[in-house]
DNA sequence: CAGTGGTCTAGACCACGAT
DNA sequence: TCGTGGTCTAGACCACTGA
């Protein structure tokens, strides 16, 4: 049993712990491995190639690090399981007057607790900070006041079926943020509706996702597993005349599908 | 030299690679390194944490891991260096056939090539494969056809100022892929203009978009860093009636920020 | 209890870049 | 040539899981 097919080979350029890594990724993309299943303990795989444990090791390192397999201490290494659900946030519901807004017609749900909810999936939200802060230089740019000038922000982690999605903080300008907009709960359709709420119309929302791997503060506010990146997402709430919220996320990659309808004209 | 106010404590339940990796990574939060500066070598670290070798390479495995820092063999190890530029793709503009359509008002441009001259960037597009292959259950279902049916594709991978970005596949019912599409260069416009110029007209792009970390393979296609995600982007492009082609790109998360207007009604 | 993965050490040889 | 990071070994102790 020492000398496999897929036997490694010391003479070659390439390290020893990558033609594991290989071998291993080839195992599992054959489907020799399915999702949950253990894959050979390190002192099997010792035997099997010949190497040392360090090796073996580091060729687990680079498939926990494409976020393949991951690892139980005390139980072994596993085939990484995808999330049960992948959310998917749709631009053409969940930012829509519909969704959120006051009028008869409108299901008054925040933006994700609708796709949360439209996947099926138990939508809760955990208030972590309500205060004024200095606007940070991006949220100042985008809100179109100075650095440093006081801004209200609600801090919040959403959990999506009791496991952590995103970490989402809404800034406000100080005359925006009134009444509701500072309480713990601000109500069916959430912030937006109570925007709408003082009187302003808002127009339309600017989107923008940026992609990285997280620190290791947002991997345990996440509970990402080694291999899963984040999205970053800054959203601008924007009236005919001038920006009301910054939105910014931290969301997990593994939990979220973005989809979004783009008209040719 | 021995015992800094951020030394290790060996008593500490934290392990001390990860005791490191948190002191790296305050300095650089701290700025007391900025990008493409060079860190500590590793023997010096050795000193000044008095770990082992293997520990102090643990905790910059930590911080590569996270995209923070890149080593060059027989110089050091370097905080990253962010790309140049992160091109900006709109929505409110690529995929609008005042770009790519073929009337006069028109820039004629593809969409990608677009969003990388309004960047300042150089484009340049490499046709990897010109063929018929069998189609993909995902892509099966996309353009409506069934698992296996024969579907024209056509592979390229672009490149910015002469850096890879991503890897692009388009995929076209028989039907479609007729004339120029079959050819290496699709002319002005490219692919959405000469569907047009059949008599198609197109409607509207579902866009999807979803993130994981690259295999071995797009790591070296893309010539991705450590630490580097990519985003798996699908779009469709529909007439009222049909489904006329599926885009599955891979693309390098460090290079791309995404940008969408969402109107609110 | 035995087996698993998690951490850490000490030492070795190598390829590479700068000088 | 020297210092750098890249790979690899052999061995140790630990914490955890499951039978």
């Amino acid at each position: 049993m020492a000398a496999e097919p897929w036997a490694v080979d010391p003479s070659s350029d390439r390290p020893i712990y990558k033609q594991i890594a290989d071998a291993l990724r080839q195992r599992l993309d054959a489907g020799e491995y399915g999702a949950g299943d253990k894959l050979p303990s390190e002192s099997e795989l010792m035997q099997q190639f010949g190497a040392s444990r360090a090796t073996v090791r580091k060729a687990f390192d680079v498939l926990m690090g494409e976020g393949r397999v991951e690892s139980r201490r005390g139980v072994g290494i596993f085939v990484r399981i995808p999330p049960s659900a992948l959310f998917v946030l749709r631009d053409t519901d969940r930012l829509k007057r519909k969704t959120w807004g006051a009028n008869k017609h409108s299901s008054r749900r925040r933006p994700f607790e609708r796709d949360a909810e439209e996947s099926g999936a138990r939508f809760r939200q955990e208030i972590r900070q309500l205060m004024e802060v200095p606007a940070p230089a991006n949220v100042a740019r985008h809100l179109a006041v100075n650095e440093g000038d006081p801004v209200f922000v609600r801090r919040r982690r959403i959990s999506l079926d009791g496991r952590p999605a995103h970490l989402g903080d809404s800034y406000l300008p100080l005359d925006i943020a009134v009444g509701a907009l500072r309480e713990r709960d601000t109500g069916p359709g959430g912030t937006y509706a109570r925007i709408e709420d003082a009187g302003h119309r808002l127009s339309h929302f600017d989107e923008q996702l940026t992609f990285r791997m997280p620190t290791s503060t947002e991997r345990r506010a996440l509970r990402l597993g080694p291999g899963v990146p984040v999205v970053d997402l800054v959203r601008i709430a924007h009236t005919r005349t001038r920006p009301l919220e910054c939105f910014v996320a931290v969301m997990a990659g593994d939990r979220y599908r973005f989809a979004y309808e783009i008209p040719a004209d």
